[in-house]
DNA sequence: CAGTGAGCGAGCTTCCGCTTGACTT
């Protein structure tokens, strides 16, 4: 029977400690906290010096009880919870809990998952601090307060179920802000200048004129003058220069570059990334420390140089810079660096090898890199050229890891300059003026809302994710991808001593999975504004983070810190009582409808936001949903009338009526009971009854050539044509055939042997 | 795959931060 136990957080950290502890040793996880308040209501006695009254997670008590029996037939239990703020209050929950006695109870603290790491912790055990645990009390304390008294407010002014937090508050609020600058952005043109010049055989010289003209006419001019103007190379410069590798990944960044470079969504990178780690595979997976064990520093340079040669090998130490940064773990990384692959499947794969790949390059040589400026003069105007390009003396870490940017403006990889000299004349090729526009700044994804959380110190690696989601479910925000929409542009050419004009089209304003506000985003978000202004401020985290820092260093009691906040936030949440449902949620009044000269206004609904004609007293008031994007401060009296046209007549097909509609699932037809989806391209507003009944075919043919196979004595097995190509319906089972099949050629055992060899899908879908 | 929208009242919702599985269309 081992005479010690040690408990820590996470059971596949405890797996790995107890392969470094003997047999004295049993090392046992509690699964993150195990003592909260309670749901059901505030639970913090407001009267009484704010004392909270705890009790066991229901989903812990399984665990507390074996931690129980384990504790009992130790003689000393070493609690090793996390080194920041929750982890020492962790402790001190698992010592409430577990109702040890201090002769019997050690409290230890390592960084960094290694044997030495450990074994020094052991023989530096401590009691627990007090004023760290009393620090997180008023973390949670204050979070319970306000989330619990500002959300019931929401309840009886705007809809049931809403939230407000100290976190998810501001998220939604740089979601809204955003979307309002977009709303308000002017967009102003200007005219960009670029020239090709022959250098000689088949040699291009790519060049840009710094200046931008801000009027069609002044390009025109200075393209005018460029034809009987010489060109020739003024001065070449060039420059050393050295690029050098970002550091290891922590949850945050993480998130942002497998969203960028993989597509994955914040939660799918967790979720992988716990597989990751349960496997183990990498290094804890939520952290904000940049930094790594000297053996894992060690283990690096040892991979590179056996890899790559010691001259790609540099160690480096990282230093973190934010401030909010709790430092309980090291970066994110492989836990052997010699293993470039790794993961259970595909996307696994995929996050093993960013993840390796980054963590590497942050410990190989940075790149030498020659940059060449050339500046092309022109004989007739004091305007000049510039063309730059760039070589790589040593690639260094750009062997392994390019850094990505979300910046859409970034320039691509610069290539190398063609031989040139200073004095060389240039033949001009063609020169473009291209009429370009500013942009508004971008709407936020999932991974750079969470970039920006971080950077204004709010919201932890736990809770990224959560909170992301959080305010999606809540109905605040929504992940959309959403089309752009055609813009036209003048480009003048100037070749062969001839200018022409033209006018193209380009897209703009394509979204991929950005984030849009919902309008009870924008109601809730105003409300907030108006009445707390102090708890959706963007730097009250920051603020309220500084007393907790004082608690912890026992600056500070932290039922007086809780006391200073809640009197003045106390006698707004019940002045916020007293205000008008109305107030808070306003109608707009649009204009008339000149139908019935009767008044047009746009509100939050029962059933959401909604364009009324009528007062609300009259009986005979109309009603009509916005659509999504619609938004109640913005939509124009034209849009809202147009909603009253749906659902509407298209015309008569097959002797029934065609209606076209905006349902559930997007614009739709409807003709014989039957729904064909409209699209992207078609608008049912406009739609007419010649795209109507084109559309009704085209779907017919593609119902009557669906099943390629079906076999005789089984239904429930069928050879089908989906829209992603050919594939196998075996009762609820959908199976994709392997790409060396035929499909018309498969046999009723192929078929089958496939579905059995096909695992059952994983849900990914909402839950209810 | 709609059109809904009164007012009353009971009883429900909610925070952030630590952790994993269990669960569902």
């Amino acid at each position: 029977m081992p005479k010690n136990l040690v408990i820590v957080e996470s059971p596949a950290k405890a797996k790995t400690i107890e392969g470094y502890l003997g047999k004295d040793f049993k090392v046992a996880s509690s699964y993150g906290h195990v003592r909260d308040l309670p749901k059901g209501g505030l639970s913090v006695d407001v009267d009484n010096g704010f004392l909270p009254t705890y009790e066991i997670q229901a989903d812990k008590k399984a665990v507390i009880k074996e931690l129980k029996k384990l504790a009992k037939d130790a003689e000393i239990i070493y609690l090793a919870s996390d080194g920041d703020r929750e982890g020492e209050a962790i402790s001190w929950h698992l010592k409430e809990a577990l109702d040890l006695n201090d002769s019997q109870t050690r409290r230890i603290v390592f960084h960094e998952i290694t044997k030495n790491a450990i074994q020094n912790a052991l023989q530096n055990p401590r009691g627990i601090d007090l004023n760290l645990v009393n620090a997180q009390q008023a973390r949670r304390v204050l979070d319970r307060l306000v989330g619990f008294e500002i959300s019931p407010i929401l309840w009886r002014k705007i809809k049931g179920g809403l939230s407000a937090g100290r976190v998810q508050s501001v998220a939604v609020r740089l979601v809204v802000d955003r979307e309002r600058e977009i709303d308000g952005f002017n967009s102003s043109s200007s005219f960009k200048i670029t020239a090709h010049f022959i250098i000689e055989k088949g040699k291009i010289l790519n060049a840009e004129l710094p200046k931008k003209f801000e009027s069609e006419d002044q390009a025109l001019a200075f393209l005018e003058k460029c034809i009987e103007a010489d060109f020739f190379i003024e001065k070449l410069e060039t420059k050393p220069s050295k690029k050098s590798p970002a550091p290891p990944f922590t949850t945050s960044t993480l998130q942002q570059e497998a969203s960028r470079k993989l597509s994955f969504s914040v939660s799918q990178t967790m979720t992988l990334a716990q597989k990751l780690y349960e496997s183990g595979k990498i290094t804890y997976m939520r952290t904000d420390s940049l930094n790594l064990s000297e053996e894992a520093i060690n283990a690096a340079a040892s991979a590179i140089t056996g890899d790559f040669g010691s001259e790609y090998s540099q160690s480096r130490r990282y230093k973190t810079k934010s401030k909010s940064a709790q430092e309980a773990h090291e970066a994110i990384r492989p836990t052997d660096f010699r293993v470039s692959s790794a993961g259970k499947d595909y996307n696994e794969n995929r996050l093993y090898e960013l993840i390796w790949k980054r963590a590497i390059a942050s410990q190989i040589s940075d790149a030498q890199i020659e940059k060449t400026i050339a500046t092309v003069g022109i004989s007739n105007n004091d305007l000049k050229f510039t063309a730059s390009g760039e070589v790589i003396k040593f690639d260094g870490f750009l062997k392994v890891y390019i850094e990505s940017t979300d910046d859409e403006n970034s320039d691509e990889q610069k290539g190398m300059l063609p031989p040139l000299a200073e004095g060389q004349v240039l033949e001009l090729k063609d020169l473009t003026s291209r009429e370009t526009f500013t942009r508004p700044a971008p709407r936020y994804t999932e991974a750079s809302l969470v970039k920006k959380l971080e950077e204004m110190g709010i919201g932890r690696p736990s809770t990224y994710a959560p909170t992301i989601s959080t305010i999606q479910k809540r109905g605040y925000i929504s992940k959309e991808t959403r089309e752009g929409r055609e813009r036209k542009f003048i480009q003048l050419v100037l070749a062969n001593r001839g200018i022409e004009r033209t006018i193209n089209t380009e897209t703009t304003g394509y979204e991929k999975q950005k984030l849009f506000p919902t309008n009870i985003a924008m109601v809730v978000n105003d409300f907030l504004v108006d009445h707390f202004p102090n708890v959706v401020d963007f730097s009250f985290t920051a603020n309220v983070e500084k007393e907790f820092d004082e608690i912890a260093l026992g600056e500070k009691p932290w039922d007086s810190m809780i006391s200073d906040f809640y009197s003045k936030f106390h006698s707004t949440v019940e002045e916020t009582k007293l205000v008008e449902r109305s107030e808070v949620n306003k109608s707009r009044e649009l204009g008339k409808d000149p139908a019935s000269e009767r008044k047009v206004y746009a509100r939050l609904g029962k059933f959401g936001p909604v364009i009324q004609i009528g007062e609300s007293d009259d009986d005979d008031k109309k009603f009509a949903s916005m659509r999504q994007g619609q938004f109640i401060e913005s939509i124009s009296l034209e849009e809202a009338l147009d909603l009253f046209q749906l659902p509407r007549n298209v015309g008569v097909y097959e002797e029934e009526e065609v209606i076209a509609a905006i349902g559930k699932f997007g614009p739709y037809v409807k003709h014989n009971g039957k729904f064909y989806s409209l699209g992207k391209e078609l608008d049912p507003l406009s739609v007419s009854i010649d795209e109507a009944t084109a559309l009704i075919n085209t779907k017919r043919t593609a119902d009557a050539n669906m099943v390629i196979k079906a076999f005789e004595g089984n239904d429930e097995i069928q050879v089908l044509n989906g829209r992603y190509g050919p594939y196998i319906k075996a009762g609820k089972k959908n199976v994709k055939i392997p790409k060396d099949q035929k499909p018309e050629d498969l046999t009723l055992q192929e078929c089958v042997d496939l579905a059995e060899k096909t695992p059952e899908k994983k849900f990914k879908g909402k839950r209810k």
